[in-house]
DNA sequence: AGGCCAGTTGCAAACGATTTGCATTTGCAA
DNA sequence: TTGCAAATGCAAATCGTTTGCAACTGGCCT
């Protein structure tokens, strides 16, 4: 075989930050399943669960499995390329870790995803903790609702 | 039997509002693993799982179920008595619904969980939800922290 | 006081999401 | 190229929660 592209050249086209490369000096193996899956983080900019990332994944390599699926999202939340979230009533679903900071605003009638960033309520946040006497770690802000009816 | 209080009365002495009455008025049936678990319920100011609420039930009547646990806080819940919560990496937590409306910040290292309010937080979170077009159904804000190490 | 019967229960099995044991592959450094 | 630890696929296990079903029981109606 061919050293650099394998025979199934998984169309590694896209411009973003190179995952492998930082995979690599985590010393961590960039396996063919490895490759599928970055490749979908790459194009990834919705929120998907675990088994809509395998489905995506599965149209490139027949062979990967569902359990590689999740050994390869926790491997890569715990790099800090995804972030995970348990939405209310459903399974937890993947975004890429690149952007800033945000939170997150749920459809209900959709499942559809709102990012949206606040600072005051950051701060806010950040004050709260501290007059309780603590160090936030991480937090959790989802708002649930429905688009507004139109009204005036 | 006499008419009120049956052969294992459950200590029904709190004084808090009478869930029963309500639950009554609902049109559900006041069963004796109902009532134990009511007791509970009036008696919980923590935050306790299923399992839990099942242990505190057990001591009182050796023969309820967890299923029937389950049950009956999805009932309470339906019913506005309870709210349920589902705090990172565990089971789902209740607690009584009769207070008022608060965020809750976990203690990572105990898994205590502390009650806050913020005024500020919750109008910033309408405006936001109306900026974006939506009605708000009800949001989470959970903040994941540690108590602050002495300093200073 | 007794009966009736839909509402409830306990039990165990089913569930959905996620994890894990294990025997087999596979990167990739030497 | 070989060697071996790391990674994989598969199936079985796990965890929290729900559900089917047959047995039981509140509590309204005589």
């Amino acid at each position: 075989m061919a050293a650099k592209g394998n025979k199934n050249d998984v169309s590694l086209q896209a411009e973003g930050r190179d995952y492998e490369t930082e995979l690599q000096s985590a010393g961590v193996r960039i396996t063919r399943p490895r490759q599928v899956i970055l490749t979908i983080l790459k194009e990834m900019n919705d929120h998907p669960d675990a088994m809509e990332i395998f489905k995506r994944a599965v149209r490139v390599d027949e062979s990967i499995s569902l359990a590689t699926v999740y050994r390869t999202m926790k491997l890569l939340e715990q790099l800090g390329a995804v972030h995970r979230h348990s939405f209310e009533g459903g399974p937890a679903r993947f975004e890429n870790a690149d952007g800033d900071h945000h939170d997150h605003l749920i459809d209900l009638d959709t499942g559809k995803v709102i990012e949206f960033h606040s600072e005051s309520i950051e701060r806010l946040q950040q004050q709260i903790a501290d007059e309780l006497g603590y160090d936030i770690e991480h937090h959790r802000l989802e708002l649930y609702g429905r688009k507004r009816k139109k009204k005036n």
